[in-house]
DNA sequence: GGTTGAAAGTGACTTAGCGTCATTTTATAT
DNA sequence: ATATAAAATGACGCTAAGTCACTTTCAACC
């Protein structure tokens, strides 16, 4: 059998030296035996523990875990992965939740356009929680979204305004092709379906805006996403198009 | 004025006392004045900042963030923010494999009701994950290559094209301020900040592309996003004033 | 004014998973 | 034998505090 220096098992696994020394130190894979001079020394038996340690790390464990888990014979895995699960579910709604509250906020920004805008928010954030005195996590998530309801009509939509960003990117990029080219039709037509899915076609504001979005002073009155005059033209000139042939 | 206690300050806030104590040392929060004995005192100015702190600790953002954003007083909220929201998503997206490849375990150690059956899985990664080319440093210059194509293009998925996105945008709205308006030099200064932490700031290859940016032609070459010569114009001139003052 | 107990202070250690030096020792090739 | 690569150990850094240990100050009561 064959005995593996560090370095190779790093090559092999793609495990870094040092990953490899804190995996000793912490117990958690031992080398079979070391050289006289205290090198350490791997076999395939090592290697193949090393490969579940990294799969249990890929799905979320701890090495506190993986540890537990690689040591004991008989591991209830079935007990131990719904609890994973349910871990990583919870840590996700976190994440979806400070997401959207980051989507209201950039709306509110983008589209009011001043600074204080924010910070009119996160004063008001404080005035609420000032009269609620006990911390309570879950308590704060509540207060926070009934701040952010009261942020205009626009943003409780959802629009994405990152996808505009990028259609309008991609408009400007390809324009060279013409407007009537079907890459650009392509382009417009998800603007169109955007503008739908976003703001449902029924209120009328909504249609202003995007009417607004065509005016060269967009960015100077509503602080969008700053465009130039010439894709403003050019995507005017290819909805029209668009317009025309359905 | 009233002047609160360390304790007061707590109970108001539901932030602990370690906490307080840390933000100070932090000079995230500092008492706005000390007894002669050395107590913290707090007045209703720090309690309102302590509640913007915990408002952005919300959106997930860490205190070293935080701190910056506080202690300017023109922050480019929006960039934050756009920032923030990709990095929020790229977590999401791992979690949500991780999800799925422990719904995947889950089902097949439910359904199988045997431990061998995760230990099958655990050996089929290894076979997987040995094909995996391994990590190599000198590889990363290969890799390097490729870093071209992370420059800022449009791609609403790329979360460090998105900041340079806005942090163009905001230079060009702003451009009307002057090039050594600390607000047009706090974007010039995040940029390079954001060049350091993309790109590492070690490799001359990586300087060339901060030059290329700088270039009108970047555009036709390497496919990036297309920026005015007016804009570029003044970046150039902006980054200048900003490499003289440091 | 002295004592006392509560509250405040500081400092050090802990968490996870390594990266990144700095320094010294071992292995290997010539 | 020596040059050099590669290995070893040790220490510090990162987040955002929690926890422990020990010391000092504050406020009130006798």
């Amino acid at each position: 059998m064959k005995l593996l220096h560090i370095n190779e098992v790093k090559k092999i696994s793609g495990v870094s030296v040092r990953t490899l020394r804190y995996y000793d130190q912490m117990n958690l894979l031992k080398p079979i035996s070391k050289t006289e001079g205290g090198h350490r020394l791997y076999s395939s038996i090592e290697l193949k523990k090393l490969q579940q340690i990294q799969f249990l790390k890929t799905i979320g464990f701890q090495l506190k875990e993986i540890k537990k888990m690689l040591d004991s014979e008989e591991w209830d895995w079935s007990s131990s992965l719904m609890k994973q699960l349910s871990y990583v579910k919870a840590q996700k709604d976190d994440l979806t939740e400070i997401e959207f509250n980051l989507r209201e906020l950039i709306n509110g920004v983008v589209i009011d356009g001043e600074d204080f805008r924010i910070k009119k928010l996160m004063d008001l954030y404080s005035k609420k929680s000032r009269n609620i005195p006990p911390y309570d996590k879950a308590d704060l998530r509540i207060r926070n979204a009934e701040v952010l309801n009261k942020l205009p009509k626009m943003s409780s939509t959802d629009a994405d305004s990152l996808e505009w960003i990028a259609l309008i990117g991609q408009l400007n990029k390809h324009m060279k092709l013409g407007y009537s080219h079907s890459r650009i039709q392509n382009i417009i037509r998800r603007m169109d379906e955007k503008r739908l899915e976003d703001y449902g076609g029924e209120d009328d504001f909504l249609d202003e805006l995007w009417k607004i979005r065509m005016s060269p002073q967009a960015s100077d009155n509503y602080n969008l996403y700053p465009i130039d005059q010439k894709v403003l033209d050019f995507m005017q000139q290819a909805y029209n198009h668009y317009l025309e042939k359905i």
